[in-house]
DNA sequence: CTAATTTCAGTCAAACTGACATAC
DNA sequence: CGTATGTCAGTTCGACTGAAATTA
């Protein structure tokens, strides 16, 4: 009696467009922080580094609002990747309120170290697509991500 | 000095497909959890209830399986589930150390009030991209799913 | 003996909230 | 004055682990 152990999963939830993007994270999520774990790293070091890298120096506020992350992450975030001397936090002489984040030299090459190693993820991620679906992919999500992060701007 | 006040995530993070697929997991989690929450559910009931739905009254285990959930997070959802008497919890006379879980005519009711509710958050969800661009998300998102799903299970 | 089931008691990362001090 | 910033202390939810007791 009760021999099933086909792990299917109900049509209900195969079917919610919900579930696949929940379900998919899970995956993608154990994926990159497995990968960036593996050296040291996280998701939260990866996305205040790349904010740095590519709007330049920039106080916490301006780093969570290009990260996606709250003030209080950052701060905790910002704390990490200083002891490692991967980014300097300096008092803004124009405003006494701010710490001007910017990455150190030993930053910039951990951050390269990083993109090769995030490279590999998406490619261990996306493996069973096309570059032709990788890029629909993409387009949709990000067309979904662009929309619901305005209307949470509102 | 510090004019920006963009919100534009780096290229590294946009182009990304870990990054499109768990940032915008999160908007489907909110929405999600805001809406089961307004009726005083949340996803794990109706992954445990969708499962018995679907596959017939079953053991604790085998919720497990069906749902994707670990064991001890079933025991604890059917725990919620029959203290509101939406599901029942048997013992299996054939395997005395099983439990039987099977809905509750309260629980079919509730079902069906959570498939409402369900259908209108993936329409919400889902609001920029019309009905092909919805089926082609379903689609990619799917046939990761079932990439990675199966990985984990070697 | 090994393996499966249930249960309990946790950890963890990320998202998220609230409060406070300081400075604009 | 109200608003922005940085910091700290906390909650919540889902995913995940470990161990113990029972039974197959």
């Amino acid at each position: 009696v009760d021999e099933q152990v086909s792990d299917e999963a109900p049509a209900r939830l195969t079917g919610a467009a919900s579930w696949l993007i929940t379900q998919t994270a899970v995956h993608a999520s154990r994926l990159v922080a497995d990968g960036f774990g593996a050296v040291g790293a996280r998701g939260h070091h990866y996305r205040i580094m790349a904010a740095v890298a590519e709007f330049g120096p920039a106080s916490q506020a301006t780093l969570a609002r290009h990260s996606g992350m709250y003030v209080s992450d950052v701060v905790a975030t910002i704390n990490e990747l200083a002891k490692d001397d991967y980014v300097s936090r300096s008092p803004d002489p124009g405003d006494r309120r701010r710490n001007i984040v910017a990455l150190t030299d030993a930053g910039r090459a951990r951050l390269r170290d990083l993109d090769a190693q995030l490279a590999r993820l998406q490619d261990e991620l996306l493996a069973p697509l096309d570059a032709d679906e990788r890029e629909q992919l993409t387009l949709l999500l990000g067309r979904l991500l662009d929309h619901h992060a305005a209307r949470a701007r509102a």
